[in-house]
DNA sequence: TCTATATTTGGATACTTGTTGAAATATTGG
DNA sequence: CCAATATTTCAACAAGTATCCAAATATAGA
């Protein structure tokens, strides 16, 4: 993963509802959540959702699919999982951060610019 | 962990010199590395960094402590697991996410306050 | 104390983000 | 085709972010 794409995901969730969203997305599970539906439950006028919704899919943490009048967003796992694992492997060398530690391949060095 | 933390959390590692920066510490391990060194590292003025360093410092992400006329930033690994943690357990369901499915408690929703 | 070193703070500016209402687009049912 | 529904795009604005230079602060050494 290249980092230009983890700030994006990291800016995409940086921002209150947009986490709610992306929350609610992960609890629907795939089979998603149509876009007014979001913005009724985040309490966001319909343009504003789309705004953020928009910006979930450009980090590409959402997928859509359209289902008759409605726009269907679901949650990536696998983008979500490829967020966390960069994070775990990079910026973590802490105790609890699953023992991968400095001292085997030096994390956060050893792909400067390898990274796919 | 609450959700606001977490944005701050998320919003200090969503820049390129930032998440950079805190690569660094991270590889530098408790040791930490100097304001002025890290500046140069990064290729920013003194007054940049320090601009990223306090954005990293509100997060919690990183501490700093006095050594002579050096200030020193070292990675903060609890918050960063911290910050890990909170996005497992509540963004994440998919495969290869640990396997804590929707299925068992519904992880985005079963603290949506009571996480610490 | 005076000077050099290390970092932060202040002030200015360009850029990006979040917000909304109104208008445009896409789909369905009659 | 027309009216109703669901979303997005547009335009405008307030607020926040990133940037830098210059000045202020803190520490150390002679």
């Amino acid at each position: 993963m290249e980092a230009s794409e983890v700030i994006r995901g990291l800016g995409a969730l940086a921002q209150g509802h947009r986490l709610a969203v992306f929350r609610l997305l992960v609890e629907a599970g795939p089979d998603g959540l149509a876009a007014g539906a979001l913005a009724e439950a985040v309490g966001l006028p319909p343009s504003s959702m789309s705004f953020h919704l928009a910006q979930l899919g450009h980090a590409g943490l959402v997928t859509q699919r359209r289902i008759s009048r409605s726009i269907i967003y679901s949650a990536d796992y696998q983008a979500m999982n490829a967020l966390l694992a960069y994070l775990t492997e990079n910026c973590c060398a802490g105790s609890a951060c699953g023992a991968s530690m400095a001292s085997a391949s030096t994390p956060a060095n050893n792909q400067t610019r390898s990274a796919a």
